[in-house]
RNA sequence: GGCCCCGUCGUCUAGAGGCCUAGGACACGGCCCUUUCAAGGCCGCGACACGGGUUCGAAUCCCGUCGGGGUCACCA
């Protein structure tokens, strides 16, 4: 039998991390076995705008290279994969359950059902439904009608008994059925409800391994019920444990950016995020770029086998002290007996650590690929053989893309670059008795190459009985403006000897 | 509140009775290097939630307590 497991993601609009992993796992779990990964799309018949909603996630996955062999937009033979275009089909499984007797109409009001489960709560009782406006004949359904209800589907579930299922994270599982509440499948205005829909897709795309977050452990019972009613196989289960806030232990929620940014490590991610989105003149809010969403690395210029990278060791791990996997490896080695039971906390500091990792192992060229785009949409001008200059002079300084902005002062016009007073302070007025020596430095140096430089400034430290760390610093300031950056002596090579006077000149006022 | 799940350094984790004086990684602190910013090297800080058992021996097994979380929709 061929393993086939899906992600079903609803169309909202984003990308949520913790989404990703769980999908992730699925997607490790069927490249391991040689099987297929459905995207099914989980998309309501009332939701508008659908493709909208659905492109960013679709991206996302591509950009993160997790393909699917079926689903969204690549089709396949077990399709529609748009619940949106299945209602008959869904149609048809309620009328079945019904015909079995696993499901009736009821006519409690919406209301009625509200003060039930409220007296339920206020009794300390399990939530279930009492089934008072539950109509099994013609004769009783008439009756409810006459007085001008309208019916929805609810499951009949049974009201004794154990359900038991292997859950292949954590284990034998065991419910008692008489916990299990009547859920509406189909809503009186005819259409389905989630958990029904859900059923039949998996059924219909022969889904063979449901792997999802926790939160859907407590729906399995029910589901399980369904499939068996239907007489459909019962798939394998594993409820892998969601990602949490960082800090905490609560589920991970978009909605609340606002506490995630009080994160002192969360904060930082994110304003050097803010800061490269603005050089890009994006219009950004935290609702909709933040590191709880996939866009936000990708516009910033993360690596994508970074983030998968760290979502794999996040409630899963191999043998404690491996960090880092290929693809490949992490195909070779995934197992679901070694996904975690705990939920665990996003660390986007350690999410940005692997980011360090991955894009320092990136070669030149292809650093430079990441880093043009980003230039261009800036409005910077650049050769590729100088932008190669300077990645490779940035090295490890650069860990996202968008980090190239930090040296745009290589890529402004001689006449942009603007002298940072602090910078002016400490290390051109502390030192204007040197710098015509410096700028004779500059104008005479031959060839105009950092060896050549820094032996050239190492001698005038001599002859002055100065550190050459001051004169270098003196120099960076009078060519960049700015105080920080790489060698000196090979931003000034990387310049050449005309732009180095000419900001010199603009700069120093001798 | 009912039902269910979970509980090792701040964080991600290794650990399936003796290899544990509890290992690795990120973060953090210090030193070295460097008159920039980093990177790198070295050193350090730091955890088995608690209480009972079982056992010659428990982070590992059992029971209880406490703590945290999920879920209880005509959302998905």
């Amino acid at each position: 039998m061929t393993v086939r497991t899906r992600f079903a993601p609803s169309p909202t609009g984003y990308l949520h991390i913790g989404g990703v992993r769980t999908a992730l796992f699925n997607w490790l779990f069927a490249r391991k076995h040689g099987g297929q990964f459905i995207l099914r799309i989980d998309d309501t018949d009332q939701q508008r705008n659908v493709e909208a909603a659905l492109e960013p996630i679709l991206r996302g996955f591509r950009w993160l290279g997790l393909h699917w062999d079926e689903g969204a937009e690549v089709g396949g033979p077990h399709g529609p994969y748009y619940q949106s275009a299945k209602l008959p089909r869904y149609q048809e499984a309620v009328a079945q359950l019904l015909a079995a007797g696993c499901a009736y109409w009821d006519y409690a009001t919406p209301e009625e059902f509200k003060a039930e489960m409220e007296a339920a709560e206020r009794e300390k009782r399990p939530k279930i439904y009492s089934r008072r406006w539950m109509a099994e004949s013609p004769a009783e359904r008439a009756r409810f009608e006459a007085e001008g209800r309208v019916a929805s589907v609810r499951l009949k579930m049974p009201r004794e008994g154990v359900c038991r299922f292997f859950d292949q994270v954590r284990g034998e599982m065991a419910v008692e059925w008489a916990n299990e509440q009547d859920i509406v499948i189909q809503r009186s205005d005819g259409s389905v409800t989630y958990n029904l829909a859900n059923v039949v897709d998996d059924f219909d795309m022969k889904i063979t391994h449901v792997i999802r977050a926790e939160e859907h452990l407590s729906n399995t019972p029910r589901q399980i019920f369904m499939i068996e009613s239907l007489g459909y196989p019962r798939p394998h289960y594993a409820h892998v444990p969601f990602v949490a806030e960082p800090g905490s232990k609560n589920k991970l929620s978009k909605r609340k950016i606002g506490q995630y940014l009080k994160n002192p490590d969360f904060k930082k991610v994110y304003e050097h995020g803010q800061a490269i989105a603005e050089r890009l003149g994006l219009t950004i809010s935290p609702e909709t770029f933040n590191p709880v969403l996939v866009e936000f690395y990708e516009q910033v210029g993360f690596v994508p086998d970074a983030i998968v990278n760290y979502l794999l060791l996040l409630g899963w791990s191999w043998d404690g002290s491996t960090e880092f996997f290929t693809r490949e490896e992490m195909i070779d080695k995934f197992s679901l007996e070694r996904v975690n039971k705990a939920a665990a906390s996003l660390d986007v500091k350690k999410l940005w650590a692997f980011e360090e990792h991955y894009f320092a192992g990136l070669d030149l060229n292809e650093k430079v690929r990441r880093v043009m785009p980003f230039l261009h949409r800036a409005g910077l001008s650049a050769s590729e053989d100088l932008v190669r200059q300077v990645v490779a002079e940035a090295a490890h300084r650069l860990i996202v893309a968008g980090d190239i902005f930090n040296f745009d002062d290589f890529f402004l016009p001689d006449d942009a670059i603007r002298l940072e007073p602090k910078a002016k302070q400490k290390h051109l007025d502390a030192a204007r008795d040197v710098l015509p020596r410096l700028r004779q430095l500059l104008a005479s140096t031959e060839p105009f190459e950092a060896v050549r430089l820094k032996s050239q400034v190492e001698a005038l430290a001599r002859e002055l009985g100065v550190k050459p760390g001051a004169l270098s610093q003196t120099l960076r300031v009078a060519v960049t403006g700015k105080d920080v950056g790489f060698d000196a002596y090979a931003g000034l090579a990387i310049l050449g000897r005309e732009r180095c006077l000419r900001r010199f000149d603009r700069v120093v006022v001798l």
